[in-house]
DNA sequence: GCGATCAGCT
DNA sequence: CACAGCTGATCGC
């Protein structure tokens, strides 16, 4: 959870992600994504009362942020007061003194952050300096590579100070899988579940927070179906989740949530209530999206873990591991790193004291060479932190183990044609059923109406009816969910109409079910209507290219990811039995690595090397000597 | 009655 | 496998 106060050091009239005391002051506002623990004082009467009086405080944010935003009823007084900016469009921004009508410019340029839906870091540019906000973010180690608005023309812009999302900033949480690779595990599950009959569902039980709109996609795509949610209206301008999720419950996949919902689920039932029409028992399933980490040397990285008779708990990320914040930061170099969240179990100061290391002054100069690459980062000297386990703490050239292809979950998200039903279940869960699984399951579920959360949960369904029309077709990769551009009116007319062939299975609840659900959904609740606007989410940083998963399914329920994936920041690795590990053996790189490398070199001078150089410095590597090549030359700067 | 804070829970 | 947010109790205004 943020702890971060509102304020940055050099630009101390804006606040940011906090609205409470000081903040109170500030001449311009900004949210980094609609997170409650980044809206701190954000619906209070005195910041109100504040807007009401002033001519110039704004708060600026993302189209998507604002969009969530004003979806909630308690923040609509912003309404009038938002600003929202295009994501990698540096903006200039008046900071105004009201009082003494002082004024004074700033830039700024959100950055997409990977965190949830319309979470964006903030880049100032200003008087005092060049900073960063990250707000909260999941970016995959040689992301900060691709950031265009973080460079200047080929170098790393001169970032005086990173406010820091350190949320695993601790080598406890060295590694957190990919959110690829922990996708594909979650397919995989529930493809294989599913797959059985159209009785087995599966309920993800996700927690009541945005970021997990990209599994609700990257499922309804490859099963060709839509998740249950309790509410589409958020989701009214994004039509790239929209066309994912329903409030018809008669889909296969749920996430739904119930304040009793656990109850419910050990009670064989859905939180929506919903089961199956000729009392046939539903075979639920539930997946809980965890956050999962492992040591540096930690072969174990299993990204699904069953833990009960029908419990899964499923690897999950909001936030960056420690290797690949120490990945953003060290590519970064900023002057300054101030941490806005204290990992659970340690102090400000031991936080402080391992990003100091990572800081520019306080790393050495030392440029350790990257035979793949160019010379684009430096190391840090591995510092004296008390290790609290047998990993390593920090990463070092002899202590790489080799990354083995041990990736079992085979390949799901690959070309179209091939059916979602493949193979055999990998899992060891209960005997697959001879019922043959159709595309359209919805005659076998109906409202279970002794359940009584009828009333507050099915508020949206009629208005699902009409946000169902605005569904698309196309492929939904992750990425497209944390960043946004608008559409205009008539893009949306488009969608609009190219939708209506892809929803023949998909009928109107209410009408299937004979839903008392009143109509909530006037026009009055919709004043705008005119006005209102469709955003769709683009590509952002990342580029994943389709990696070789070309792995083999277990036989146990135990899933694991392809390792050695998004592994940058390690310049040589040696096996432990001593065998090195040269370039064309190592694995493939990821498409981001292959394009972090090359794409922005940050010493100009540098050169491909030769063959014979290579094979001295595998010698050198191989008897233990540190490799030095230059002194002084610090790309980012 | 409202907001802030905290414990408890998930 | 530890993030984000809900509920309810308590307190102060």
């Amino acid at each position: 959870m943020s702890s971060f106060a509102g304020r940055m050091k050099e630009y101390p009239t804006i606040s940011l992600d906090r609205f409470d005391k000081e903040n109170l002051h500030a001449r311009a506002y900004f949210l980094s994504h609609c997170h409650k623990d980044h809206m701190k004082g954000l619906k209070g009467p005195l910041l109100r009362r504040k807007l009401h009086f002033s001519r110039t405080v704004r708060l600026y944010c993302s189209f998507v942020t604002k969009e969530l935003l004003l979806n909630n009823q308690k923040y609509a007084f912003w309404e009038e007061y938002i600003v929202p900016l295009e994501l990698e469009s540096p903006t200039q921004i008046p900071l105004v003194d009201e009082a003494s009508g002082e004024k004074e410019e700033i830039v700024v340029t959100l950055l997409p952050a990977g965190h949830c839906p319309g979470s964006v870091m903030f880049l100032f540019e200003g008087s005092r300096g060049n900073v960063l906000y990250t707000g909260d973010f999941r970016l995959a180690a040689g992301d900060a590579s691709r950031i265009e608005h973080l460079h200047s023309g080929s170098r790393v812009k001169d970032i005086q100070s990173v406010y820091l999302d350190s949320t695993f900033y601790d080598p406890r949480f060295y590694q957190i899988p990919t959110r690829e690779v922990c996708l594909r595990g979650i397919l995989e599950l529930v493809g294989n579940w599913i797959s059985q009959s159209s009785y087995h569902v599966v309920w993800l039980n996700c927690k009541a927070a945005y970021g997990y709109e990209y599994l609700f996609t990257n499922l309804g795509e490859e099963f060709n179906t839509q998740i249950h949610v309790n509410s589409l209206s958020m989701f009214k301008k994004m039509p790239e989740i929209l066309s994912y999720v329903t409030t018809d419950r008669r889909t296969q996949i749920h996430a739904c949530r119930h304040p009793k919902d656990d109850e419910y689920f050990q009670g064989n039932r859905l939180p929506c209530g919903c089961t199956a029409t000729d009392g046939t028992p539903l075979r639920i399933i539930s997946i809980k999206p965890s956050t999962m980490w492992f040591g540096e040397r930690t072969k174990k990285t299993n990204v699904i873990i069953k833990t009960g008779a029908s419990s899964f708990r499923a690897c999950f990320s909001f936030h960056s591991s420690y290797s690949e914040i120490k990945d953003f930061l060290s590519y970064l170099k900023p002057v300054n790193i101030y941490p806005s969240v204290i990992p659970i179990g340690r102090t400000l100061t031991e936080v402080s004291q391992l990003l100091k290391l990572m800081c520019r002054n306080q790393s050495h100069q030392a440029l350790i060479y990257k035979p793949l690459g160019v010379l684009k980062r430096s190391r840090v000297e591995r510092p004296t932190y008390d290790s609290d386990t047998d990993d390593e703490l920090f990463d070092r050239l002899d202590m790489e183990p080799v990354r083995k292809k041990m990736g079992l979950i085979q390949e799901v998200k690959k070309d179209k044609s091939q059916s979602p039903q493949r193979t055999a279940s990998p899992l060891s869960v209960e005997e697959p059923s001879s019922v043959t699984v159709t595309q359209s399951v919805a005659h076998n579920y109906v409202d279970c109406t002794e359940s009584n959360d009828e009333e507050e949960d099915n508020e949206e369904e009629d208005k699902s009816k009409e946000l169902e029309e605005s569904r698309k077709s196309g492929s939904p990769k992750w990425e497209d969910f944390f960043t946004t551009e608008m559409l205009t009116d008539s893009q949306n007319s488009i969608k609009s109409q190219s939708q209506s062939c892809c929803s023949a299975a998909s009928t109107s609840p209410s009408r299937m079910t004979g839903s008392q659900t009143p109509e909530l959904f006037s026009d009055e609740e919709n004043p705008h209507n005119a006005e209102t606007f469709s955003l769709t989410l683009s590509a952002s940083v990342s580029n994943h290219s389709s990696q070789n998963m070309d792995s083999c399914l277990p036989d146990t329920e135990i899933l694991r990811p392809q390792q050695g994936e998004g592994e940058t920041s390690v310049t040589s690795r040696k096996e432990e039995g001593g065998c090195l590990m040269v370039p064309s053996e190592r694995e493939e790189p990821s498409g981001s690595q292959a394009s972090s490398d090359f794409d922005v070199p940050c010493t100009p001078e540098s050169r491909a090397p030769q063959a014979d150089e290579l094979l001295q410095l595998y010698r050198k590597l191989a008897s233990g000597e540190e490799v030095l090549i230059r002194k002084g030359s610090q790309g980012s700067v």
